[in-house]
DNA sequence: TGATAAACGAGACGGTACGTCGAGTCTTCGT
DNA sequence: ACGAAGACTCGACGTACCGTCTCGTTTATCA
């Protein structure tokens, strides 16, 4: 039944469009591929064979192999963070940290991450996608707990968002893509400390929970 | 003349071992090419073209395009680096830290050390040498500030090194490999002043927990 | 107004069987695009384009981009081949075979013969098909002269007419497929010639060009 | 034993040039698989999976498969047509002509044959290839006994040797490419008894046998 | 003073994957 | 019911490099 509800589903290509079937099945083929043997062995006509898919296919839609893993890196991304305003900034930053660190350090995901940053390194026009498509778009996610901060007014004036994002998420990339270290809760709830104690020490304004004084 | 004395030190093979004239030419164009078209059209191929010399030469002597990279990058990074005691920590680190962003900002320094990170998220074996022969190396050369300020004394006996060395190096490898941002002196400084405002405020003011004494 | 006309005309499928717009269109745009590009660059999807129809109209109504060839070439064959009786064989064979050297070289029919008899080397079924539904009824017509005059009495009862018509017609092929030389009036009343100089020296009767015996 | 010598002779390639064993290797597989599949199932990567070749190396060494064929042709030729002089007409045409038809019959011969042929109708280059190394030199092989007939003084001077040619071979290649008749010995002893009886008539000085009366 | 042996240039080889083209099939919508 | 549109699977195309393999040459050194 459920077979015969997929394979009548399953079209083969009409006016109205791409086959959803063939989408999927090509994303997924490339996350398969892509954890069990690496970036490396990762080819166009392996992830058509693996989707049952014609190679054609995947070039009417793709322009490569990178721009299979964007779309499904982007689409975990999109599903995996959330963003819950504790009112305070020590929890929300500790939350968001471990929720990157966390995102970071799944099988698939971290495969994903790691190739598509390794190849921008070698591809300009990699490079600039995944800055706006990757890069971007999480910084933007992490940032809004200082933000948030901010304008409740816990922040310094002089505060500079940026270079705490800096400091607070570099040690996480540094750790996934260059000593393959694991980054446990305790680490990136290091981070979130040394980061406040120098709001404390600066400011005199708030405690760490982020209660004035 | 000069020509003829490279000619006839360009030597076809003898028997006392490879020749240095194609070990160097193969490292040069090796990281000209690199530089010029980027590691996606380094072909081993080219290398041996550009460096007038036979594929199988290279073969010989490197087991890939990334191994003749890897010499290029120890080379390099030997020169590089230099370690003067300032009797402090802050000027000590902020000299490190200043050389490696020089460093990792120098176009055909970038561009190899670049490679090689991209590439170690392809092939492990690749990582495991990016590891051991670049990142480690590094590391201990970052250290040696802390370690001499332990020593002396300036610093707490619950001061974590490595988690130091993460915070401080982790941003800038970020810069580097992620953002393809500028490295100031005065970023590299900051960071320095970030770490040190911390054990100020650790050490004779706030306990660990960053609440004041 | 005329383009009005042609719009109405031009039905997008409807109960009433097949567009006659769209089967002559087929037929028109393969033959134009036979003579500008040659046969090799002849396909089903350019075919198509160029007749402003479905790929798929296509292939509903012929097998193959060889069959619309065929009912090109075999409606061209019926329009052009008459047989007027002189009542003597002489005029009667110079006739004919003087139409057939004029109709296999006319660019347009030129093409379409010599892409049909090429690919009837390649694929036995063409061939089959190129024999029966060309090369048969060709026959059939360039047979006419001489059985009219075997009836007359005019040939000799030991007259192999099957003989004479590959001698006749045979080196008209031979020059159409193989050395692609012009076939001038005066090539094609040669082959008569000769036929008819062996008849006078057989049968002893009388010779068609008139010499006394 | 042999199989050792053969392997030992097998190089894979230096600077001597091309592989003599991948030469013969892919002529025989295109050969083998021309008359196995016919042309049309004919393609580079199933002559260098049989040929155990690396599909590179036939395009290194051959522009098409069509080349691989001319190759093929050459050779074959060369070895099969002999010339002996019976210092008469008859005889020499008969041998001609018969040899001609045993060529072109030969299943191997001849699926090539009709393959290049049936080519030539659909590239202009492969047909300009087709004239100048397969039918210009046959012409001249045919033209022989004519030609020394001439030079004996037995053929009128206004004996027009090109279309005696014509006349000769036409009907063969017209059964050959057209209607793929047999072409048994007596069919082309009467294509030579034909012309003969034509020279009696117009010169008056040899009888049907070339023997003077 | 040759003979020897290592490393050299050159480049053909068997392979793998590339990205493209066209073939022929299928499905949907509009007329 | 048929045509236009267009996505689909499939197979072959010709190209680029891979890493391997001779082959003939060069040249320091040792017999």
């Amino acid at each position: 039944m459920a077979d015969d509800a997929t394979t009548s589903r399953r079209h083969h290509g009409n006016r109205h469009g791409r086959s959803e079937h063939a989408r999927v099945a090509v994303m997924q083929a490339a996350d398969d591929l892509l954890l069990e043997r690496g970036f490396a062995a990762l080819t166009v006509e392996g992830i058509a064979a693996a989707a049952g898919v014609a190679k054609q296919t995947i070039y009417r839609w793709w322009p490569s192999k990178t721009a299979i893993l964007f779309d499904a890196y982007v689409l975990d991304a999109a599903e995996h963070f959330t963003d819950t305003d504790h009112g305070d900034l020590g929890p929300d930053l500790r939350d968001r940290l471990s929720q990157l660190a966390t995102f970071l350090t799944r099988p698939d995901t971290h495969a994903v991450f790691c190739a598509l940053a390794g190849q921008a390194q070698h591809d300009p026009a990699v490079a600039a996608r995944f800055r706006t498509d990757v890069m971007d778009p999480q910084r933007a996610r992490d940032r809004q707990p200082l933000q948030r901060a901010l304008q409740r007014g816990h922040l310094g004036t002089g505060f500079d968002i940026e270079a705490a994002l800096d400091e607070l998420t570099g040690p996480i990339y540094y750790r996934i893509l260059l000593t393959n270290q694991s980054l446990p809760r305790t680490y990136t709830d290091q981070l979130v400390t040394h980061l406040l104690g120098r709001l404390t020490d600066t400011i005199h304004v708030t405690d760490q929970r982020g209660v004035p004084t």
